[in-house]
RNA sequence: GGGCAAGUGGUGGAAUGGCAUACACGUUGGACUUAAAAUCCAAUGACCGUAAGGUCGUGUGGGUUCGACUCCCACCUUGCCCACCA
């Protein structure tokens, strides 16, 4: 039988029949046995596999068969991450429910994974819009909501006002409706936030536990989180004629300059700004100030090196530190919702103080000189001097560096009542509410005062209603079914909360429901999360390493808390892989640069592909696709092919080692050293030099000749190919089936174990040691393995190349790495 | 601005203190063929040399070392993430 694309393709259904209806893939719910769960992100149903998706899901198949082959009970399932936006997008566009168009995409791609040969266990299925999955989420957003961890506070939102309706910001194209054109407000509406920050300090600690993550992914976390140390300074805050009107706080991580305060900024969102200007000279000036905020979006709003704008209230700050009263403003550089929404400002000692005040003409005074300079003066700075110094101008504090200073006046405040010590973190509450229709809906109904309560669980799902109506406002709000809640007991009716959750509420806990995915009693049973979890090997694209990885670890921690689950981390380890590149560039449809898998399969087969996709590039590298490379890959399996046609024999002859001459003992080591290094490759997420060393020994192979009078050589080559087959089975599993099968076996390969090597096998009688003089290559020399420093210094200097370099000098130094080189020092 | 990653032949990459360029693609030459494809064999960093062989060579400059692609310092370039976070 030949190695044609026709035969291929015939193989590679044959054994995805073979392992559908063997149940190969399924995991054991024996949980005596050793477990190893593989996952990779479950994806959107976009409609097709593209490179990315098909790099993601070969790493993650090889790792689950080489697990498999090793005898770990292996937990590898797939599902879809299914609500979203663009379902609903299409659904407006096309007129077709979201449903029908999410269902028909997840087929589709269900069907292009199955040619892939995707070792999935198909029984564990799920997907985020199936009644059965969601209702869960239901439930676990009311064990929130009884815990305290879920409240409704207002936030903006984008509002098209010819749509009626809200805008996710991808939705806002240049501050216009994506539909209507119209331009985008922004409303303040009630929406339902979690409290992940409940968790802030568990999350951040927690990241030095997690040994296995990729470094830049821990220190994204990191960064999200922004933990702070600094100083809470009280102010009072006085009208113009000098009398206390109120007080305020702000924060800073820079208390070593409080004596250089000049002014102090609150953001155009604080309260306290309209509060302070009622009824004063500036008041609508500030209004207007304020309003003109709103309109502008925070993207556009933030931004380092924007021009700064700003207004003076009219009321004043007293330094507590100094009692020097300066003016209070507001300004657009200033966030509401980091620190306490106010900031000190410090021309002299912080840039974009240093810039505002600039513009607006404040005083700078400077608190802090380098210390090589004698005296720093304000009209000298061309910017502000942010480094660390000696104190000047700092009263008791005078003298003393500045880093030091940091320290000692905030001690001295938190004395003097002035200020405190505190922590502050970037992460922010969690904001969930969509006013969305292809989305959970949120299990909550209001009362007649308007407070929410919780559906009882015994109502769950709340289910999502078909008689809606799209570009009407929130859909739900359109459901006549849905809009009212019954009290089951009293036949009361109440309003229904109409918003549904982020769908990164859903994908925060997928991964622990696959561990018991048709469970219609409870979420999932304890025992198979305990056993299952955590994830061993988590498998996905690197823009997932903020958001999801987050809300994925508060999931698991807010579970720990309630007695859900016992981990405490729910990825054990985490591959990002890189991205599929063509001609230097990310493959988008928009570019028309996608190379479509479907076409690469119908030519060369999914082995071939998955082959090449491997080998090309490190998992966590880019990989430049090419469209020729992939004949070498082919090329590999062909060769491997006809080798097994052609030259295996079956025979009664052992692999007797007594019998071996140099040949068979050559190939015999290579056969063990390679079966010791693929297996260590492959934990290692290696695959490309695994799959180079199962090349070079194919070559090796293809040179070793059996020999009639001596049996023992096939049995050496059956003994090998056997060996090479399995240890390819990971990469190239329809193909290595087929081979398995010729090789005279009648189990399957994917079940089969995994080869072990015999350390013994691997040692060298000799070995070729390179001889150096002063660091350059000059001879090699083939000593035994175990010679002494002494014989192969005298063997070395013997060698005539090394003579001519030595050339009767005086030699300084014999430098020798047993059985691998020696160096010459003269 | 901050953080992280990377920079090696014509190309993807290998080597993480010890033979730089494994393996593969491509290219060139050869075998087979009426021919082509497929397949197989050989060559393939640059320069000098008929050859043996030599010199140079892993972004740039310095350092440590008997020995550096690898470690250290400074810089350049590219990519990614965060970014007015007080």
């Amino acid at each position: 039988m030949p190695y044609t694309i026709h035969e291929i393709k015939k193989i590679e259904q044959k054994w995805q029949e073979y392992w559908r209806t063997h149940k190969v893939f399924e995991a054991s719910s024996d949980t005596s046995r050793e477990k190893y769960y593989v996952l990779e992100m479950y994806p959107y149903p976009s409609g097709k596999l593209h490179m990315g998706h098909v790099r993601n899901y070969t790493i993650g198949d090889v790792i689950a068969r080489f697990r498999r082959m090793q005898g770990c009970n292996v937990l590898y399932p797939m599902g879809f991450d299914s609500f979203g936006l663009p379902a609903e997008n299409a659904a407006i566009k096309n007129n077709v429910h979201p449903r029908a168009w999410t269902d028909q995409r997840m087929n589709d791609m269900v069907a292009q994974m199955k040619t892939l040969g995707l070792s999935y266990d198909w029984t564990r299925f799920l997907y985020s819009h199936s009644e059965e999955y969601y209702r869960w989420n239901q439930w676990i957003f009311i064990q929130m909501f009884k815990q305290g961890l879920v409240y409704r506070k207002k936030a903006l939102v984008n509002w098209d006002p010819v749509d009626q309706t809200v805008l996710a910001n991808e939705q806002v194209i240049d501050g216009k409706g994506w539909r209507s054109g119209a331009e985008v407000e922004k409303r303040e509406i009630d929406q339902w936030f979690i409290k992940i920050t409940a968790f802030t300090e568990d999350l951040l600690a927690d990241l030095d536990k997690l040994e296995n993550w990729p470094e830049r992914v821990k220190t994204m976390q990191r960064n999200w989180i922004g933990k702070s140390h600094g100083t809470t300074i009280n102010f009072d805050v006085l009208d113009a004629g000098g009398n206390k009107i109120d007080e305020l706080q702000t924060f800073t991580t820079r208390p070593d300059t409080v004596f250089g305060i000049e002014y102090v900024v609150l953001a155009p969102e604080h309260p306290k700004c309209r509060e302070w200007v009622k009824g004063r000279d500036h008041e609508q000036d500030v209004l207007d100030f304020i309003a003109s905020m709103d309109k502008e979006s925070l993207i556009d709003r933030m931004g380092e090196g924007r021009e700064k704008n700003g207004r003076p209230l009219g009321v004043f700050a007293r330094n507590p530190v100094n009692g020097k009263v300066v003016p209070l403003w507001t300004a657009d550089y200033v966030l509401m919702d980091y620190g306490t929404g106010a900031v000190m400002a410090v021309p002299a000692h912080d840039q974009r103080d240093y810039l505002f005040a600039k513009k607006y003409n404040l005083p700078i005074s400077v608190v802090i000189r380098p210390e090589d300079v004698a005296e720093l003066k304000a009209e000298d700075m061309t910017a502000a001097y942010v480094e660390p110094g000696i104190m000047v101008h700092s009263e008791q504090f005078d003298g003393i560096g500045s880093t030091e200073a940091i320290t000692k006046i905030s001690e001295w405040m938190e004395e003097q009542g002035t200020g405190e010590r505190t922590i502050t973190y970037r992460l922010k509450d969690w904001l969930i509410s969509r006013q969305r229709y292809w989305g959970t809906p949120i299990p909550i109904y209001y009362d007649n005062d308007g407070n929410p309560h919780p559906v009882p669980e015994s109502e769950l799902p709340v289910k999502l209603p078909d008689d809606i109506e799209f570009g009407k406002g929130n859909p739900l709000q359109t459901s006549e079914s849905f809009r009212y809640y019954t009290d089951p007991d009293t036949g009361k009716q109440y309003r229904r909360e109409t918003d549904t959750m982020d769908t990164f509420f859903d994908s925060s806990w997928y991964y622990i429901r696959y561990t018991d995915a048709q469970n219609r009693n409870e979420i999932f049973s304890k025992d198979m999360a305990n056993y299952w979890l955590p994830v061993d090997q988590y498998i996905g694209g690197i823009e997932h390493a903020i958001l999801h990885l987050l809300y994925s670890r508060f999931f698991t921690k807010f579970f720990k808390s309630i007695g859900l689950v016992e981990t405490e981390e729910p990825f054990f380890r985490l591959l990002t892989q890189g991205m599929v590149l063509l001609h230097g560039e990310v493959m988008s449809k928009s570019k028309g640069n996608v190379v479509d898998p479907d076409d690469i399969i119908k030519k060369y087969g999914a082995d071939s592909m998955r082959l090449f996709i491997l080998f090309a590039a490190p998992p966590e590298d880019q990989l430049e696709w090419n469209d020729q490379a992939i004949d070498g890959a082919w090329k590999f399996l062909g060769r491997i092919w006809s080798l097994v046609e052609k030259r295996y024999q079956p025979t009664d002859e052992f692999v007797d080692p007594s019998k071996f001459d140099k040949d068979d003992k050559d190939i015999f080591r290579e056969i063990n050293a390679a079966v010791k290094k693929v297996g260590e490759d492959i934990q290692n997420y290696k695959f490309n030099t695994a799959i180079s060393c199962l090349m070079i020994l194919m070559n090796n192979l293809d040179k070793y000749e059996v020999d009639e009078a001596k049996p023992h050589k096939q049995a050496l080559f059956n003994h090998i190919a056997q060996t090479v087959v399995l240890l390819l089975v990971p990469f190239a599993p329809h193909m290595c089936e087929e081979l398995w099968e010729k090789l005279g076996h009648s189990d399957c390969a994917a079940l089969t174990t995994w080869p072990e090597f015999d350390e013994k096998a691997l040692e060298l009688d000799e070995v070729e040691v390179i001889v150096q003089v002063n660091g350059k290559l000059r001879a090699r020399v083939t000593v035994a393995a175990d010679i002494a420093e002494d014989a192969l210094k005298e063997i070395c200097l013997a060698q005539e190349h090394v003579k001519t370099f030595v050339d009767g000098k005086p030699i300084r130094r014999f430098i020798y790495v047993p059985g691998k080189l020696a160096n010459i020092v003269v």
